[in-house]
RNA sequence: GGUCCGGUAGUUCAGCUGGUUAGAACGCCGGCCUGUCACGCCGGAGGCCGCGGGUUCGAGUCCCGUCCGGACCGCCA
């Protein structure tokens, strides 16, 4: 740290070689130790904690043992060795013998400890988030954002792109989540939207020639809001012209290698691909975690040669596990998991060398499954599996049995989703954005089969969460027109959705793609993390509220009744 | 929008089927202590039991409403 006329030294800097040094440190008191004939005092800053100490004979004994917690001070001594070191802490062979103290400022006492480990519950620190702030652990999370963000901006400009910043204030689209509005005070009764991303931006600086764009994008979305959920929330946006869906993926594979290998030491190799279909029928996700190798395996015909009559002319998936055993209990829960995600079916076995105790027993002896097979089966059967039903099994058989991670990163390309999906009523709605190019093999059936359809679209899985989603774009007006069709827009309704793009498609867009990362979730994941909260300086509860700022507020009358007259004209 | 859990000292919590003066630990304040670093020891202060209504002789405890926080479902292209 570079010395200012406050300090010369951080707290957390020095060491046995700046002894008999005179130094200038200033930071906040974390613990004042008065033990009669001396005082401890540790010191804290960004760069660490450092002790100060004062002998009764000296004046700054009394001035010491008086200062309260979180008061700001500077103080001036020398670097002198402990007589007791202290090897928890970097600093802890060293003491500064203070000569000269000045109070900077006083604190009220912390409502919580301002420790890694605090006493305080996620509310209190949310409403004293600059407390929350001051702890190490904190500073530590902060930092690794901030690394994060350099690394990424460094492999990105090496590799050609550009960064563009693009507004905030820009227009509602039909489609996707809520937006939030903002009245426009010149156009009574329009309103503009913030951004749910800058996707049809960045698709229009392609078209402008921008060639490889990226920005570190603020989203909003006015949704209900999770653990890992935030209204705002940032994303690493980026867009490339003339690159084919395998080329865009080596692009940011190598931007995944830097960031896991700069940020946290790990060496994570090729990502492996993953189709939507292998995916949802081995693991029942399209965002599986991968660092359990239990998958679900199709024994259909298999099972139509038992006797158990009501697998007879039925899908059969099965699940194996060979070192693991069930209650009674699990394995209710489990029914009941299965019943609540509506598989008409579930079995479920344990093997012990001859002994076999099952639902089964009718229909079934040990002799059924292969001889030097043991453990516990779980059968899921139906003409209809909902996928969804065996992913939610998955996940619960490997959180009830408690089952060990076999590796701790796992990551995966998934690739060719569908492009449609059916709403509720029946109707036609993008799976991921109506700006996705269908799969070139699967184009003659756009209007027949739309369901059948893939999309050139790819998504990046870490540990069992969405971090990264993109596609090829489609970028002849024709081609994104018959997909605007398809979804019930009208010639009228997309010319004023989105007239600008179709416009703009048609006046040179070259073939383009990109993708986009939900950086927060990211870093909570390199961080250790489970909440989204812990990564971002001053995030907002699930209610959406800031309660430091105590945000969102009413308005003042007057301001309330102009919004309303902007709102209403 | 729905379901569930929680709200008691500065903080984290306990408080049983309603029953005298609502507790503990940490923190805070005062005193003592020659090497602490979660210092130790002694003493003290500190409570609209989230808010409003109801039931009851009597409510922190039961009921209704409301606000706040959390988890989950819906939602989040």
């Amino acid at each position: 740290m570079k010395g200012t006329s406050y300090r010369t030294h951080g707290c957390g800097d020095l060491r046995p070689d700046h002894i008999g040094c005179e130094v200038k440190v200033a930071g906040w008191v974390r613990r004042v130790r008065d033990m009669g004939q001396f005082v401890f005092l540790d010191l804290r800053d960004r760069s660490g904690i450092v002790q100060l100490y004062a002998p009764k004979s000296s004046p700054m004994y009394e001035v010491l043992r008086t200062l309260g917690r979180e008061w700001v001070i500077q103080a001036e001594g020398t670097v002198r060795r402990r007589e007791s070191p202290n090897p928890n802490l970097p600093t802890g062979e060293i003491e500064i013998e203070v000569e000269t103290l000045t109070l900077l400022n006083r604190s009220e006492v912390p409502p919580f400890l301002i420790e890694d480990e605090t006493d305080g519950l996620e509310e209190l620190r949310l409403r004293y988030r600059y407390l929350d702030l001051r702890r190490p652990i904190m500073q530590r999370r902060l930092e690794l954002r901030a690394q994060f963000l350099e690394v990424v901006r460094r492999y990105l400009r090496e590799n050609g792109f550009l960064e563009v910043e693009t507004p905030m204030l820009i227009r509602s689209t039909p489609e996707g989540a809520r937006d939030f509005l903002v009245p426009s005070r010149l156009k009574p009764g329009s309103f503009y939207a913030l951004p749910q991303s800058p996707q049809l931006l960045k698709q229009l600086l392609m078209i402008a020639g921008i060639d490889r764009y990226f920005q570190i994008a603020r989203c909003f979305r006015d949704e209900d809001y999770r653990g890992d959920r935030q209204a705002e929330f940032t994303q690493l946006d980026c867009e490339l012209s003339f690159v084919s869906q395998s080329e865009v993926l080596s692009i940011f594979t190598g931007l995944v290698q830097a960031v896991f290998q700069e940020l946290i030491g790990v060496e994570i190799g090729e990502i492996p691909t993953l189709t939507y279909a292998e995916a949802m029928s081995r693991y029942g996700s399209d965002k599986p975690d991968l660092r359990y190798g239990l998958a679900w395996e199709e024994v259909s015909e298999w099972a139509s040669q038992t006797e158990v009559p009501f697998w007879k002319g039925r899908r059969v998936f099965q699940l194996h596990l060979a070192q693991a055993k069930a209650s009674r209990k699990l394995q209710e829960k489990w029914q009941e998991v299965a019943k609540s995600h509506g598989i008409p079916s579930l079995s479920i076995a344990q093997k012990e060398g001859e002994k076999i105790s099952t639902s089964l027993q009718k229909f079934f002896t040990a002799q059924s499954l292969p001889p030097e097979a043991e453990g516990l089966w779980l059968w899921a059967a139906g003409e209809n599996l909902p996928h969804a039903g065996l992913g939610a099994l998955r996940s619960a058989v490997i959180q009830d049995l408690g089952l060990k991670p076999e590796r701790p990163w796992a990551l995966a390309w998934i690739i060719d989703f569908p492009l449609f999906e059916q709403d509720e009523q029946g109707k036609l709605a993008p799976a991921h954005h109506p700006f996705v190019h269908p799969h070139p093999e699967d184009l003659e059936y756009l209007e027949q089969a739309p369901l059948k359809v893939r999309g050139l679209c790819y998504d990046l899985v870490i540990n069992g969460y969405e971090i990264m989603s993109g596609s090829l774009r489609c970028h002849a007006p024709e081609l994104q027109m018959r997909i605007f069709r398809l979804l019930g827009f009208s010639e009228e309704e997309a010319q004023d959705k989105f007239g600008f793009l179709l416009e703009a498609l048609g006046r040179g867009a070259p073939p383009h793609g990109g993708c986009a990362f939900g950086i927060d979730r990211w870093i909570m994941l390199l961080a250790g993390g489970s909440s989204l909260r812990d990564v971002i300086a001053f995030p907002k509860t699930a209610s959406g509220s800031d309660l430091m700022l105590n945000a969102p507020a009413p308005l003042d009358p007057e301001q309330k009744a102009e919004i309303l007259r902007w709102i209403s004209s």
